[in-house]
DNA sequence: GGCGTGACACCGG
DNA sequence: GCCGGTGCCACGC
């Protein structure tokens, strides 16, 4: 077989799929479910390939600073924050308020 | 098979 | 406490 199965893509896919709504989490702690913490860029990565996916709301997924870095990958305007307003995040400047407080601990459901 | 890139995270100054 | 540079890992060409 050869790498049809992005392990690693789909591994971001799954996990990023189990973010509840109203919820939100950092690439470091995706990649950090993964085992792979020095990896959170590789999770960016992955959430690009994630565009052709629906089922994975890569605009809850942030830094771990709480801003929305990859906005600028979106559409292409603050799409991704209306979206997380609309879950009932007060997003302002493109940062997340009280991040932690929604921030959502991604853990490898086996 | 090798180099460059990438939506981050951590360390040092 | 803020800013800059480096490091890790996997994908794309």
């Amino acid at each position: 077989m050869k790498s049809n199965n992005d392990n690693f893509f789909e591994r971001v896919y799954e996990i990023v799929r189990q973010i509840p709504e109203g919820k939100v989490t950092s690439y470091g702690a995706i990649a950090k479910a993964l085992g792979a913490t020095r990896s959170a860029r590789m999770v960016g990565w992955a959430m690009n390939a994630s565009h052709n996916i629906e089922d994975v709301p890569a605009h809850r997924v942030v830094n771990r600073k709480g801003l929305l870095t990859g906005k600028h990958h979106f559409d292409g305007t603050n799409l991704m924050q209306q979206l997380l307003e609309n879950e009932g995040i007060k997003v302002i400047d493109n940062q997340i308020i009280d991040f932690e407080k929604h921030f959502w601990e991604p853990k490898v459901d086996s």
